[in-house]
Order: C-alpha cells, then sequence, then structure tokens
DNA sequence: GGTCTGTTCTATAAGTAATAGAGCAGATAA
DNA sequence: TTATCTGCTCTATTACTTATAGAACAGACC
C-alpha cells in the first residue's frame, strides 16, 4: 500500500489517510488483520506530526475499521468480507450519496453514465478477490508526497 | 421547494442550504431560470444571518449553478436538462465517489447492494421529467427548522 | 533497563464558521 | 425625488477546527 499525502490540498492531512485506508481496505490491499505501522511511525514517513495520524486513527477505529491496542499496534479489524454493515450505517450513507449523486446531475451527468462510474468504481474494489492478495500482513506502507515537499 | 437546516449538526449551516438546493436542481424542483428569494429574505426565514446564506449561494456561483445579480437576484443557470458537465468535473467527482464507495465497500455493504441504492437514487431525480413540474418559477421556498430552533 | 506501543494532557498558531453592523451601487416602484 | 429592494463588500468578534509541538504515563517486548 502506497500512502500518499497532499499537503496543498483543501482535505484535511488526517482525513487523507482515512480516505486511504478505507480505500485499500475496499480493494483488499488491506484485510482483517492487517497490521498498519505505529502512529510514531508513519508520521516520521509522511513528515508529519505524530498528533495528525493519531486522529486520522482514532476516526477509523470510531468507524470500526481499526483496532487499537499497546501490544499489536495498529491492525484492521474488518474489511469486505467481515460481514454486514454496523446497523444504521446504511441510511446515514445514502444521505451522503445522494447528495453526492445529485450533484453530478445537476451539473448535467446523464443518469446513465453516473451509473456506469459507479459500476466501474464498485468493479473496481471486487478486482482482488479470491486470491487475498500476496500476503499484504505487515506494515509496509509506501510514502509519497505532493504539494510543499521537498526533493529531500 | 422546502428549505430545512439543522443547527445541531456537524454539517454547516452554508452547505446543508447548498446541498438542498443541488438536490432540488437534481430531482427537477428547481430548473434553469427559477428565481431564489433574496440573502436577506431567506435568512431572515431560516432565522439566520445573511452572512451565512451569501455563502451558500456564491459557493452556488463558483459552481456554475446559481446566477447573481442586482437585477434579478438570485437565479438557477443550469439544470440537468442545460447541457453537459462543465470540463474537469466527472474527475473531481469520480474521485469524491470512490471515496464515498469505498467506505460502504469496507463496511461490508456487498456490491450488488451499492450499486442497487445507486440506481434507486438516479431513479428518483429522474422522476420529475417531461412535466417540469407545477410552474415551480417562484421564489416559494418553505422553511422548517429541526435542533435548536424556538417554536416560534 | 531500554525501547517500542497507544493514550492523554497542555499549548500555540492558523484557518474556518457564524455571528453582527455598516455601507455602496444599481435597479425598481411610489 | 425619495424610498426600498437587490447583490456585494468591508471590518470585527466569537467559537471551533486543523496542525503543529512537547511532555508524560502505562503496558508490552527484548
Amino acid at each position: 500500500m502506497i500512502l500518499s499525502i497532499d499537503l496543498s490540498s483543501a482535505v484535511p492531512i488526517y482525513q487523507q489517510i482515512r480516505d486511504q485506508v478505507v480505500a485499500a481496505i475496499a480493494v483488499g490491499e488491506l484485510v482483517e488483520g492487517s497490521a498498519l505501522p505505529s502512529t510514531r511511525q508513519l508520521a516520521g514517513d509522511l513528515g508529519i506530526n505524530f498528533h495528525t495520524v493519531n486522529k486520522a486513527y482514532d476516526l477509523l477505529r470510531q468507524e470500526g475499521l481499526l483496532r487499537l491496542n499497546r501490544k499489536s499496534g495498529a491492525v484492521v479489524q474488518r474489511d469486505a468480507h467481515s460481514g454486514p454493515p454496523p446497523p444504521g450505517f446504511a441510511d446515514e450513507w445514502s444521505v451522503r450519496l445522494r447528495t453526492l449523486l445529485a450533484e453530478a446531475a445537476a451539473q448535467g451527468v446523464d443518469a446513465e453514465a453516473v451509473l456506469t462510474m459507479c459500476g466501474r468504481v464498485v468493479g473496481s474494489f471486487g478486482a482482488r478477490l479470491g486470491g487475498r492478495g500476496g500476503e499484504p500482513r505487515d506494515g509496509e506502507l509506501g510514502v509519497e508526497h505532493r504539494g510543499l515537499g521537498e526533493p529531500a
């Protein structure tokens, strides 16, 4: 998994981290049991403060996607195959879905195109099924910078 | 169109207003040419500051959905039938779509269910086609409060 | 003991969200 | 002309968020 952050983005850093971990779980790059690097480690690799990583991990824990403890560090707690979503998730999520799809509709993207894009995205998630990937069981996260990063 | 805001929500008020105008355009409740109430009028009806409404309208103008001028006030500039989306919109939008769909996938919503929900939402937008609604051409916005609103 | 982990506290600087009041320019109607 | 409406701009304040930083604690591991 390659984690990249964009310091010049309007999206907060902690949210960029969260979004990318969520995407990695959706794709199958991270599965239940996968270990993530420690907050200080990842912060050092990304060149940011460890409190920012802490915030991202804490958010992921609140969403039920991460398990944190002193013993084993940060471990993925659930993935697409860990069972049904928590109660109430679908309702809350579909509200946001409606808002996002409405934006495309208002801007003139026709219904067919919208559903085609949805299908393509969802299809890209299932791509890694069956194999469970090449033992992605360790916190080997690549690091990539965009924006204000020095070339080091 | 009924505009309701939730003062206790984590979503900023100006964004709630924006989202609901976008949704109204997607559904067909507002079409190209529809007039919206003035900033001060809507602010008064909602019991909020007119600068907050101003911010929402300004956002909608930046997105190309609203036209603002001293003469005619706030007027919807485009809807689903006003032609193709502006260049670059689809790219930027699909990034957000991927993030949102990934969240559902990671939480265990299966691909089929996700696409079903997408289809249902998109279908609800096309519901008002053909008729163009019952002349929704005036700033007759209902107002509804949730959260900390006094019963007045 | 030393080092790693998550966790918690305080603190600061910069930015955002929402409030408020005042005023200007142009268009409209009494 | 006067009065009122409109969008628009300016300053200002309060509260919250974002990201930084340093310090410390408890538990696990070698």
